[in-house]
DNA sequence: TTGACTCAACATCCTTTGCTACAA
DNA sequence: TTGTAGGTTTCCATGTTGAGTCA
């Protein structure tokens, strides 16, 4: 016989097991709670009987649920709920959150549900009380209610997890690809539940650190790219590149920037070719005066590159061409965002832009009082952004995921109508590149 | 309740073609 | 002479969020 026991996030056991060390201190087996799920399986593999006091579980509410699948939903559901322990990856507008609810009304456990955002927050607790039948609970954004399903925020999980680690059978941990960064993977680690689900659009992370889910939360167990599902669930869409060239100006003030940082790294012999490279600039700029300056002179050369004035003409261009169209037009730095604002009188959202006046521009664009709207990167993800159909690319991110992402915002069903993506990139600079890179690795 | 503020955490940040030391 | 491996992580700047505090 043999004593499993929860503490603050950690599992106990008078017996060895894989994955659990000794502890002096506590004078038995130690290991993240995480663990519970595997230790269990092994000792009942080994016929040893286990006393269980690990799981202390909230009582699940009485739910109604009516909620039908889609064919793909319900394949993706019942492969995962072979092990009840996974990722399903579902292209933006695919219905994670419905198959979210769906496998908590089959498991009929208490549930946490772990999300990045106060809005996705929010938005899980309607769709429960919609869906479900049942007033979920809340935690983060000013709420504390712990409830047999409760939905919380990564921060708040971070910060309760000793107390609520061992209260729940089953997580879903929404935009998974959160989860793997250094702090957040101590959620997963911390939890007991032995039921876990992962749902993203965007599973791979540019740190690499993507291989950390099967410990976490388990495999991706089932994918749907956007390919599948264009035509018959999200609209047909079309992606298209216009190159630019700098202004003789910009390319003058580009070339003077890149010299800088072209000259440093001749004298000490470095190169950029990886992302090492890069960080052990970053690491020397920390203290080194002329390798600060290098550093600099290359975000002064990016941002020239990115902000081009030739792209605000061709963006100008495409405005008077796309006149019946709603569009969302995406930038890499506020500054530039504000600019665009001004130029056409186009209202902007930026992170620095007040909660109500983000709502009232979203609604306003959603009720078409406003046709076209410009944003930096707030909203990627994580928050309820109305169709569009046109999405200009003036700047972004490297990543793969920044562009499925934006491109998701399009891809709403549109009746006899192509969505389209327009990057617009300067030719000959680093933008080219950010352009490049970001749609390598993208799975269609 | 709201708003303004601060703080901590997370994410991105690289790829033209040039260096140096060492092994084959 | 030629080919290739070497060096790797705590943080230049900017953007973004949640939590906490205080008025």
């Amino acid at each position: 016989m043999v004593q499993l026991r929860y503490f603050k996030g950690l599992l106990l056991s008078d017996l060895s097991a894989p994955g659990l060390v000794w502890n002096e201190e506590f004078k038995c087996y130690v290991g993240f709670a995480s663990k519970y799920r595997d230790v269990l399986f092994y000792f009942k593999r080994s016929n040893i009987k286990v006393e269980d006091h690990v799981l202390d579980l909230l009582p699940f509410p009485i739910i109604s649920d009516n909620i039908k699948l889609r064919k793909y939903q319900e394949d993706a559901l019942y492969t995962w709920f072979r092990n009840r322990w996974g990722i399903i990856v579902l292209p933006t507008g695919a219905g994670k959150t419905v198959i979210g609810l769906k496998a908590i009304a089959l498991i009929k456990l208490s549930t946490l549900i772990v999300v990045p955002t106060i809005d996705l927050l929010n938005q899980w607790h309607e769709s429960i009380k919609e869906l479900l039948n049942v007033e979920a609970g809340r935690i983060g954004g000013g709420y504390d209610d712990l409830k047999g399903i409760t939905v919380i925020t990564y921060d708040s999980a971070y910060s309760k997890l000793e107390s609520i680690g061992n209260k729940f059978a089953f997580v879903i941990f929404d935009e998974v690809h959160h989860l793997p960064s250094e702090g957040y993977s101590i959620i997963a680690q911390g939890l007991a539940a032995p039921y876990r689900l992962g749902l993203t659009a965007t599973p791979e992370r540019s740190d690499g650190r993507d291989v950390l889910y099967p410990s976490l939360v388990g495999p991706i167990v089932y994918r749907v790219p956007v390919s599948n599902l264009v035509g018959k669930y999200l609209s047909n869409f079309a992606i298209q590149r216009i190159y630019v060239n700098l202004t003789k100006d910009e390319e003058k003030e580009y070339k003077y920037y890149r010299g800088i940082l072209r000259n440093f790294l001749r004298k000490r012999g470095m190169k950029l070719t990886s992302l090492s490279d890069f960080n052990k600039l970053v690491k020397i700029a920390a203290k080194d005066k002329e390798a600060r300056e290098a550093l600099l002179a290359w975000h002064e050369a990016l941002k020239i590159a990115v902000n081009s004035r030739a792209k605000i003409e061709k963006l100008k261009e495409l405005l008077e061409e796309l006149n019946n169209e709603k569009i969302i037009i995406f930038t890499r730095n506020t500054s530039m965002a504000y600019e665009i604002s001004k130029l056409f009188l186009i209202p902007a959202i930026t992170y620095k832009t007040p909660k109500a006046e983000r709502l009232e521009i979203l609604e306003k664009f959603k009720a078409n009082e406003y046709r076209v709207i410009v944003t930096s990167s707030v909203l990627d993800e994580g928050v309820d952004v109305p169709d569009a159909s046109v999405a200009i690319v003036l700047g972004g991110y490297g990543t793969s995921r920044q562009f499925m992402q934006r491109l998701g915002r399009i891809l709403r069903k549109k009746e006899n109508k192509i969505a389209r993506l327009i990057e617009i990139v300067s030719k000959g600079t680093s933008d080219y590149n950010l352009s490049r890179r970001r749609r390598q690795n993208v799975t269609f």
